[in-house]
DNA sequence: TGTACATCAGTGAACGCGCGTTCACTGATGTAC
DNA sequence: TGTACATCAGTGAACGCGCGTTCACTGATGTAC
């Protein structure tokens, strides 16, 4: 018989994967220190590893975590196309561009994704086929895998016009380079399926 | 009068500068340390702050390089919409996609760039007004502003399809973000300028 | 032409610090009787 | 009901290491005479 309630443990896991979620986004997997992470779910360093094997598992963990949160939210969406409009302009959005720690972990960390491990990749294209799935459904609602491909590439785009904005020294740019992302996202979503 | 010759320690500089582009791109900023970068260039660590302020400022210094040379690779590329084409194909191509050490900069370090200083930020935004001016002038080579916008969207979706192919587990997922990409790519420089 | 000198790019050891990770310990908890 | 005990989530100090940065020094160079 277990002397604390039965999920306490696992509540406090996830606590730490939620943490961490919002620090990797704001500060970079790499300017993450375990210190910090600990901290931030308020607890100390030397717990960690009771929950996790190494920093490169909670960072698995984390992106899943994060991936999961955001198809939620997606689901929460109008139905159908109206949905995805939404969706859109609420993520090519100032508001969006200006808190990375409560955004999409997509736009935050993907490059840096690129350059970990195999485990990390692999909980990153499991949560993002999920997110690619639904706005397929939404293109698509009598043959979603026929939007897949065009679904994922609207994606990127938005992915790579936050990231833009957020790199970019002027601000009259980065908010026309917003603007321009929602038009464009949006002709992409409405051009016919292809291949 | 100089000992060596004039140019002899700007050419090492510059040295420094491009070891550290092709060593940022593949680790990382944040994974790159003073030590590995000055050994890539052939020589020790000591002799860096002869060179810059801070690591910060051979960041912003990298920065401003890749981006030059990007741009001078552009221009090599043949003239108006055929070299756009060109351009796609290799940059939304799997030699690309594998090879970042050699490719380009924004792909590689756009969200980190997104975290570093104003000094690197405008670093950034200067070398890739450059290249959407290149592309623009390409797009409508009467009235280049009028296909900046429309310029600066289409590299943002090159930009985020090359890192969601980067960072996606299963080859055959990211064989077709790509092909895809390049699909939606032409089919954005084909469409008219907006607004 | 040959030697002594001034220059300065580059060396390499060291600084304090935070990293990821380990571990002996603490102390609140529910159990046993 | 009250006390002794076993459990184990969490503490906090410590490990070796690499970080960004500093600095006294070296040694190859071109200059001066």
């Amino acid at each position: 018989m277990a002397r604390y309630t039965k999920d306490h443990k696992q509540a406090t896991r996830q606590r730490i994967i939620d943490a961490a979620g919002r620090r990797f986004k704001k500060d970079g997997i790499d300017g993450s220190g375990i210190s910090t992470l600990m901290s931030d779910a308020g607890l100390t360093n030397g717990a960690f590893y009771a929950h996790f094997a190494s920093k490169e598992d909670l960072v698995a963990n984390a992106v899943a975590d994060q991936l999961g949160m955001q198809n939620a939210s997606l689901e929460t969406l109008a139905h159908g196309r109206a949905g995805l409009e939404q969706f859109v302009r609420a993520y090519l959005s100032p508001g969006h561009r200006d808190d990375p720690e409560n955004g999409c972990p997509t736009a935050a960390l993907l490059d840096e994704i690129g350059r970990c491990t195999d485990a990390t990749k692999q909980a990153f294209t499991g949560g993002m086929l999920a997110v690619i799935d639904d706005i397929a459904a939404r293109l698509a609602p009598d043959n979603p895998p026929s939007a897949r491909a065009q679904a994922l590439s609207v994606f990127a785009m938005m992915v790579g016009t936050l990231q833009l904005s957020r790199a970019l020294a002027d601000p009259k740019l980065a908010d026309d380079v917003l603007d321009q992302g929602v038009h464009n996202a949006l002709a992409l979503l409405d051009a016919s399926p292809v291949r």
